[in-house]
DNA sequence: TACTCGTGGAG
DNA sequence: TCTCCAAGAGT
């Protein structure tokens, strides 16, 4: 593509995204200025690796109970990991809370692209995010639509993740000084509805005259991506332990898989994967059916251990009432053995 | 660079 | 049923 043609990017797509863009919860309309900080960040960090449709829920709870920076910094941890509990990645949970107070401490979100990216949570890509969105930056923004787009336009061959550099700096020479917010959220908005991963609507495209992928006739293909790794499995087991209408149940070490969240007891299974540890008490336990749960990089096949006897359990945990299970937040994982636990009758 | 870190929906 | 993958970050 020459330099002209890279000029009538923006413009196409700003005007398209004009008419075409989606309407979304933490989104103003298109040239409607620019949005609360606040909102543009919890978006941002809710929608890291996660579709819309599975965040709007969670910002709307979170909106409501926490409407500012402010309140969200004086909010405990622990409520704000419960509130997360469901949508994965739990880290991006506890970087929220720590975020929020560094801003609260600042006296405001900082204004530019360097000074967000010193934010626990926010990456290249969230602080070039906020930085243009929430306060009209100019901003290189790269998430995986952008990836995905520009790799067409460009016909950009060399495989991902190689190909990253490639793409930001042809990234960089089609994003406009002005409205960098809107031409952002118009290529990702591209990315998500016409030129997909596995499709490419080129006839409802308005950057179709100028897309190098697609006078080669098949921009689906790209961009080359590295082949994956298989998935190993693992087993482990879930313990559950009633007594009184009350669970045994204990808050997970802050780093590691599901961290800082509450959970049933197990055997170690995040770090051993072998299920050959043991329960937090001994004596007669009886099989309570089997959990299976697929993770990033491994599955998991989870029994939960019912536990006949009466003895108290050892180490840190809390009993909580069964019939206020749903408000102990647990992670997906252990709602499923919690509900297998309870289905048993 | 390569690996860890969740979940649910689409095809 | 199974694979891919969705507004990535941290180490």
């Amino acid at each position: 593509m020459d330099n002209s043609a890279r000029g009538q990017v923006a413009p196409l797509l700003l005007d398209w995204y004009r008419k075409q863009a989606r309407r979304l919860p933490w989104r103003v309309a298109p040239g409607g200025g620019t949005a609360d900080p606040y909102r543009v960040w919890l978006s941002e960090v809710m929608l890291q690796q996660t579709t819309t449709a599975a965040v709007a829920p969670y910002f709307a709870r979170f909106t409501a109970r926490w409407p500012t920076v402010q309140t969200l910094a004086a909010a405990p941890e622990a409520d704000v990991m419960a509130e997360w509990a469901g949508l994965g990645y739990y880290s991006r949970a506890r970087n929220l809370v720590a975020a929020a107070r560094a801003v609260a401490e600042l006296g405001g979100f900082p204004d530019t692209e360097e000074g967000l990216r010193a934010l626990p949570g926010l990456g290249a890509y969230t602080a070039a995010a906020v930085a243009a969105i929430a306060f009209g930056r100019r901003a290189v923004v790269v998430d995986s639509n952008v990836e995905r787009v520009v790799a067409r336009l460009f016909a950009i061959e060399e495989p991902l993740p190689g190909a990253r550099k490639a793409i930001r700096a042809a990234a960089d020479a089609i994003t406009p000084d002005e409205h960098a917010g809107d031409f952002a959220q118009g290529l990702m908005d591209l990315g998500a509805t016409i030129c997909t991963a596995r499709d490419a609507r080129c006839l409802l495209c308005p950057l179709q005259a100028l897309c190098t992928g697609r006078a080669q006739g098949d921009p689906v293909r790209l961009p080359v991506k590295a082949a994956k790794k298989p998935r190993p499995a693992r087993r482990g087991t879930a313990f559950w332990i009633e007594r009184d209408d009350a669970v045994w149940l204990v808050t997970r070490p802050g780093k590691g898989m599901l961290g800082g969240m509450r959970a049933l007891p197990d055997d170690g299974w995040s770090a051993r994967g072998d299920g050959s540890g043991e329960g937090p008490v001994t004596g007669a336990w009886e099989p309570g059916g089997v959990v299976r749960h697929g993770f990033t990089h491994f599955d998991l096949e989870l029994a939960v251990a019912v536990y006949a006897g009466s003895a108290t359990p050892a180490g840190e945990g809390e009993w909580w009432p069964v019939e206020r299970i749903a408000e102990a937040g647990l992670p997906t994982l252990f709602a499923k053995a919690a509900a297998l636990a309870l289905a048993r009758d």
